[in-house]
RNA sequence: GGAGGAAUGGGUGAGUGGUUGAAACCGGCGGUCUUGAAAACCGCUGUACGGGGAACCGUACCGGGGGUUCGAAUCCCUCUUCCUCCGCCA
């Protein structure tokens, strides 16, 4: 959510800011709703000081044994005024905050000027590409002869885009979730979460995730309860409505989660693997910082995905998104993409973004910099540190033999009972 | 699932219809005192919106929503959350 105050005074420059990230803010409308709310405030702050100063007249009247019903009849006038004059101001707010509400946030002014994701720009390469001398498979080729991937089983139990792991696949993506956490909790300063797994429509439309983008989410039927689509969501929520010491910023906190997305108008994408799934394993990163902090706690955070990959050696680029190809609450984001063999490309394994005050405006979630001084907004962010399945992808494929087994990472074997190699097993 | 109780400012906690935005205490800030600190004492100490150059002024907010009334923290209805006891349960 965007500050009203700033929009009011400066809705031409944001108009201006939102157009390069492709959102046409209507001044107009903001400009007509906003005044027609002003108007009505005045007039019932108006009405209310009159009612105010004379229920205290006829107080006094009746203490002093005097005859009040004319003045009470007046009152009873303006009382009825009152009431018509908040009925009006409620529908005209609700306006104003669905018009509000669903405005994206303001690019930050380093973010490269661009309509679509062809406007994004690496930023660095990390890690050599593994060199075979041999075709390199796919992981939907190469796991289910392993044994470690059914990927039509999984159909049966639910449908499309649900993973199936068995055996040292299901072991793996354990050991990966271990193995990202402990990194996160005791090197980089984490504290770890375990999150609800499902969130109500408050939490939701704090992270920007409703009212636009309820498409995209599962909902508990006859319950106001969605299955979250990240940590983000139940992480950036601890601390809704709650003003935090500032003396404690920056927060840090680390959550697993599966998470679940309905991955609605994305038919065709992805089809094969496990890349695109509608429930998947990730660790996510979520930090409340001082506004001044902000992006410099990003690229720290970036950074903190980015060792996960360093640690698996396994080669990965560093993209920032272009205004056009920003999340809507985010003010700046970095994408980190892991080479695939099996596909021949870099792909998504983390979405690191700074949404400054945007998430916490609509969170309400303040911090007092001081003992005595006023409150203000906190800056949220979060990355994935990393998705779990996704990286499960990277490491089967980049850590594939020409015999189809799969070489175990060095530093994921201590979280494997020292296993090596992935060999084919019994399938399921 | 059944029966009770509770929700007030950063915290504890008074307040059952009319200067109560809200006592008191704790915490915080400023000051007096002190070589310095502590203690003691004094003053200040919520948020939002609107008006004004500013000191200030106005309005709203006592878990959420609705109602009664000229007037509600206080009365009524409803929802939510928490606590206690009983039952059930991984």
């Amino acid at each position: 959510m965007l500050d009203l105050a700033y929009l009011r005074e400066n809705v031409n420059v944001a108009h201006d800011r939102l157009a390069s990230r492709g959102f046409s803010l209507d001044t107009e409308t903001f400009q007509r709703l906003d005044g027609e709310r002003k108007n009505i405030i005045v007039e019932l702050e108006r009405l209310r000081q009159v009612s105010k100063k004379g229920s205290e007249e006829l107080a006094k009247l009746a203490r002093e044994v005097k005859d009040i019903s004319e003045k009470r009849n007046q009152l009873k006038a303006v009382s009825q005024q009152i009431k018509d004059k908040e009925e009006a101001l409620r529908t005209v707010e609700e306006k104003v905050f669905q018009f509000v509400s669903t405005i994206p946030n303001l690019p930050d002014p380093a973010v490269p000027i661009g309509l679509t994701d062809e406007q994004n720009v690496e930023v660095r390469r990390v890690g050599e590409l593994p060199s075979f001398d041999f075709e390199p498979k796919a992981h939907w080729d190469l796991c289910p002869p392993l044994g470690i991937l059914d990927l039509e089983r999984a159909t049966k139990i639910t449908g499309s885009r649900f993973p199936l792991l068995a055996g040292a696949g299901a072991r793996l993506e354990r050991a990966l979730i271990n193995f990202m956490l402990d990194i996160h909790t005791k090197e980089h300063g984490y504290k770890e979460i375990v999150p609800p797994f499902m969130a109500n429509s408050n939490s939701l439309f704090g992270t920007s995730n409703l009212p636009k983008f309820e498409e995209d989410l599962f909902k508990v039927r006859d319950t106001d309860y969605y299955l979250i689509p990240t940590a983000e969501v139940p992480v950036t929520n601890i601390y809704r409505d709650d003003i935090l010491d500032g003396q404690r910023l920056p927060i840090k906190f680390a959550a697993y989660s599966p998470c679940f997305r309905s991955e609605a108008g994305s038919y065709g994408k992805d089809v094969r693997g496990i890349f695109r799934q509608h429930q998947f394993n990730k660790v996510e990163l979520v930090k409340f910082t001082r506004p001044e902090d902000s992006n410099a706690e990003l690229e720290s955070l970036v950074g903190d995905a980015e060792e996960i990959l360093k640690r698996l050696k396994l080669a990965y680029r560093v993209v920032i998104h272009s205004t056009g190809d920003m999340s809507f609450a985010a003010s700046k984001s970095y994408d980190i993409e892991v080479w695939l063999p099996g596909q021949n490309a870099y792909r998504e394994v983390s979405s690191c973004s700074n949404f400054d005050a945007f998430q916490a405006r609509r969170a309400n979630i303040k911090y007092r910099p001081r003992a005595g001084e006023k409150v203000r907004f906190v800056h949220t962010l979060n990355g994935s540190g990393l998705a779990v399945g996704r990286t499960w992808i990277a490491i089967v494929e980049n850590y594939q033999q020409k015999d189809g087994t799969v070489a175990v990472p060095g530093a994921l074997q201590p979280y494997v009972d020292g296993q090596t190699v992935i060999r084919p097993e019994s399938v399921i």
